[in-house]
DNA sequence: GAGTGGTCTAGACCACTGC
DNA sequence: CAGTGGTCTAGACCACTCG
């Protein structure tokens, strides 16, 4: 089924598109994941099984999975398996909110759903999103509290077809991180987000909720989310209070 | 010289130190890095030559390698051979500087140096330094331009005794980046760094200098820079004026 | 003890670079 | 052409988890 030489090898001057083996297994990998063969938390099979279903040998398919545990697709666990990486994992909770306190140690913010409505996607929503302007999405405006203090307001835009079941009720009742509803509610995984910071002015609504003089200097952070093969599914700007936290970012 | 059986190896009961052997291999090149055995830019020894001086296999080095490459520390080149990773090499120019221009294309900056002072380490900087307040530091400020607008003002804190020959001159009389002139002229090579984001008000100076009101919103970047074994060599603050510009940052 | 991922080795061959 | 890194394989053994 799979062959690294013959027909499939190419030299460059014949083909720019040659990948090695381990890398077409990556994405048959990949294919199932986001075929949801296999779901966020699950063990998927073990590399010898792997390795047989692909016809190639373990280390082939060591070296894909290895690549797709750098990138945090999985997550290996000596003795037991490999399973589908989970933002419901407390570990991948903070490579999303890299917001941390100036002094002190870091606390989970407490999340509060302030509106959630439906709307048709203006011609950025839809830019942004890959929809056709018009296209129904989901807006989500809610505030994040660490300590009981608000630090973050966010409004956060959604496709409407893959989001269709949301609603206030449904963010309310939510005890997990949103990216954790969005995973088990609604089969979508979060793997990557750039985003995008500015400082900006308070305006008066936003001022009032987060507590800070209208005016007074915020962190814009507008984020754009893909899932699986890249594809945009989430567009989100966050204003953060920056009086009493930072935002922590590692370059390497 | 290396076993990765018999004494060295310990059960997890006994030593909660044991290390494989790859990541000893890693160490030792990590070691050889810091000593200065190969500079940046400058090719080291062949994986089959680095094997047979630390009697190991092939894929042993190829593994230290590969987490060494990873980490940016080290650059694979097919056919060539591995090279010590450089400021100066122009891919890794914007690892350290993540803002783009709102619209348009990217556009390297022009730097323009200040000042340059010398003076005693206070208890923040000597803290953060990993210095004794009191010793020697020497301080640079400096503006960042984009198509001639300035765009950045840094303020940055150095180890005197690292950074000794540092003065206005020669920062003026430097073409190449802040960095690349660390590593030429000083040897230290900065591989990784932390900065903490926060959006403040403009105060005269910094307004003046970035040509925008006094009290607008800015961003400030604060920097921690390391070199080899996690030492700390630089301390910087930047104000960043985000009306054309904005921070750029992959969450993966 | 059986099954998993983790490490190490040795050898073959491919792809790229430069002489 | 020789030398480099890149890929693939097969087999051995180690470390961890669980029943």
């Amino acid at each position: 089924m799979l062959q690294f030489d013959s027909m499939m090898r190419q030299s460059s001057a014949d083909s720019p598109t040659f990948s090695p083996l381990y890398r077409q297994i990556k994405s048959l990998i990949l294919q199932a994941l986001d075929n949801g063969e296999w779901r966020p938390g699950e063990l998927i099979p073990s590399e010898m099984e792997l390795a047989s279903r692909f016809s190639v040998s373990q280390g082939t398919v060591r070296k894909a999975i290895d690549e797709m545990a750098a990138e945090n697709l999985l997550v290996r666990r000596q003795g037991k398996g490999t399973y589908v990486a989970s933002h419901s994992d407390p570990r991948a909770f903070f490579r999303f909110l890299r917001l941390v306190p100036l002094t002190g140690v870091i606390e989970s913010p407490k999340s509060t759903p302030l509106e959630c409505w439906r709307a048709k996607a203006g011609v950025e929503a839809a830019r942004v999103l890959g929809l056709n302007a018009g296209d129904p999405i989901i807006v989500v405006r809610r505030l994040l509290e660490f300590s009981g203090k608000p630090v973050v307001v966010d409004e956060i835009y959604l496709p409407g077809e893959i989001f269709a079941g949301l609603s206030l009720e449904v963010l309310k009742e939510s005890q997990a991180s949103l990216y954790s509803l969005f995973e088990g509610k609604f089969g979508v995984r979060m793997i990557r987000a750039e985003e995008r910071l500015r400082a900006v002015a308070a305006e008066r609504a936003s001022a009032e909720l987060l507590k800070v003089p209208e005016g007074s200097p915020l962190l814009s952070v507008e984020r754009i989310s893909y899932t699986y093969g890249d594809r945009p599914v989430e567009w989100r700007r966050g204003l953060y209070s920056t009086v009493e936290h930072c935002y922590l970012n590692e370059l390497g």
